[in-house]
DNA sequence: TGACAATGTTACCGATCGGTACGTATTTTG
DNA sequence: CAAAATACGTACCGATCGGTAACATTGTCA
C-alpha cells in the first residue's frame, strides 16, 4: 500500500541522510520545545517519530547530543523569523525590530507558548560546558550583536546600549510569555518604540 | 563536643518547627537554585542537609511540594531585596527602581548567578497545575502589579506601560545574566533610566 | 521516671532513566 | 541474482528516580 514506488527520497547521494534521523529531530525538536529537554525521556521521542531507541543512538551519540542538535535546529529556525518578520523584508531597521517584536508578542500571548528554547535549555543546564548550552549561547551572542547593528542602523547614539535594551526587552518578552497569558509582553512593542525613540537623535522624533 | 547546653531553640513553642525541616529547607533552597529543580535528586538534598530521607518525606508529602516551598521561601527573600535594595529605605519610586536593578545588574554579573528561581522554575514545569508553578505565577502577578504602583508614583503618564517595560527589562536581566558573563544586562541601568524619563513628563526631564 | 514527639537507621519498592548487545529486514552494488 | 552494506527492531542492562515500611534512638517535658 504504502509502496511509493517512484523516488520518495535520492538516498543516491552519498551524504548518509537516512529518514528515521530526521523523525527523531522532528520529534525530538517538539517535545523539548514543549515539555523541556529534561522533562522528556528518550522511549518518548522516539514513540512519537514512529521508531526505535537504537534508530536514535545510531545517529546521535547521546540525549545530550540530540538536545544540541534541538538547540541548532532552533538557531536556524529563529533567523528567519526575526531577519524576515511577518513574511516581509525589511529596508527599515525600526521597522523590522518593531514588526518581529509585534509577532513576537502575538505569539507570546498564544496558550502553548513557551519562550525561546535555548534561553530554556540554558536555564535547564547550568553548566557551561553542557553542548545544548553551547549552541544556545553563541546563538545569544549572535544576536545581541545583530541587535546592536540594527540599533546604529537605526541611528542611536549609543548603539550598544539600545541594542542590548532591545535584547533584554525580548528576552523578557520569551520568559514572561510562558508565565502567564495577559502579561507585560503584550506592552512589549510600544515600549520597545519608546526604547528606539528615545535612543535616536531627539531632532529626529515625529 | 557540640553539646550547645543552653537553650540552640527554643523548642517550647507548640508550633511544630523540628530542626531537621529547616535544614531541608535550606539545602532544598541551594541546590535547587544552583541546579535546577529537576536536576537535583531527594538523595542529594538530604545528604547536603545532613538528614535522611524519611525526614524529607515527614515534613513534605512530595518533592513536589518541597520544590512549592522552596518557591515560598524564594518569593519571602526577594521582596526585602526588592523593596530596600542596597539596604537602604527609598521614598522616591524611581530611585528605588533604579537601585533595584543596579543592585541586580551587579549580581548578575557574578560567576554563579542563575537568574530568578522562579522563573527558572516555570522553565522547568510547563504546566500550569504544578504547586511550585502556582506560587511562582503569583509572585510574578505581585511583582508585576508592585510595578505599576512605582511607574505611577513616578509620575508616568501610562503606569501600565512603564511597568510592564520594567518587569520585562528585569526578567531579561534574569535570564541573560545567567547565558554569559558581560551581557547585555550590564547596560540594564541606563536602559531603565531612558525608559523612565521618557515615560514620565517630559517638562519634568533634567 | 515515664510518656511522647522528633529524628535517625536500614532496607526496600516499582518505575523510569539513558544506553547497548545482538539479530533481522531492507537496500545497494557487483 | 547473490553478496555486501546499511537501516532497523527485540530485548535487555545497570543506575537512579521518588517514595515507603518498620524499628531503634534521642531529646523534651511533666
Amino acid at each position: 500500500m504504502s509502496k511509493t514506488p517512484a523516488r520518495p527520497t535520492p538516498a543516491t547521494s552519498p551524504d548518509r541522510a537516512p529518514r528515521a534521523a530526521e523523525r527523531i529531530r522532528a520529534s525530538a525538536r517538539e517535545l523539548f520545545y514543549r515539555e523541556g529537554i529534561r522533562a522528556v525521556g528518550v522511549d518518548e521521542i522516539v514513540n512519537r517519530a514512529g521508531v526505535t531507541k537504537p534508530s536514535l543512538y545510531r545517529a546521535f551519540p547521546s540525549k545530550d547530543d540530540l538536545a544540541a542538535a534541538y538547540m541548532s535546529d532552533y538557531d536556524r529556525e529563529f533567523w528567519p523569523k526575526f531577519e524576515k518578520p511577518e513574511g516581509k523584508s525589511y529596508t527599515d531597521a525600526r521597522a523590522q525590530v518593531l514588526a518581529y517584536i509585534r509577532e513576537l508578542s502575538r505569539r507570546a500571548a498564544g496558550d502553548g507558548y513557551r519562550g525561546c528554547g535555548l534561553s530554556n535549555a540554558a536555564v535547564e543546564y547550568p553548566g557551561h560546558t553542557h553542548p545544548a548550552r553551547l549552541v544556545a549561547e553563541a546563538h545569544k551572542k549572535a544576536l545581541r550583536q545583530r541587535l546592536r547593528e540594527l540599533a546604529a542602523a537605526m541611528g542611536a547614539h549609543d548603539p550598544r546600549k539600545l541594542g542590548d535594551g532591545l535584547m533584554l526587552l525580548i528576552e523578557g518578552i520569551y520568559v514572561t510569555g510562558q508565565q502567564s497569558a495577559g502579561g507585560p509582553a503584550q506592552s512589549a512593542v510600544s515600549v520597545a518604540e519608546m526604547l528606539i525613540d528615545a535612543s535616536v537623535d531627539s531632532k529626529r522624533r515625529k
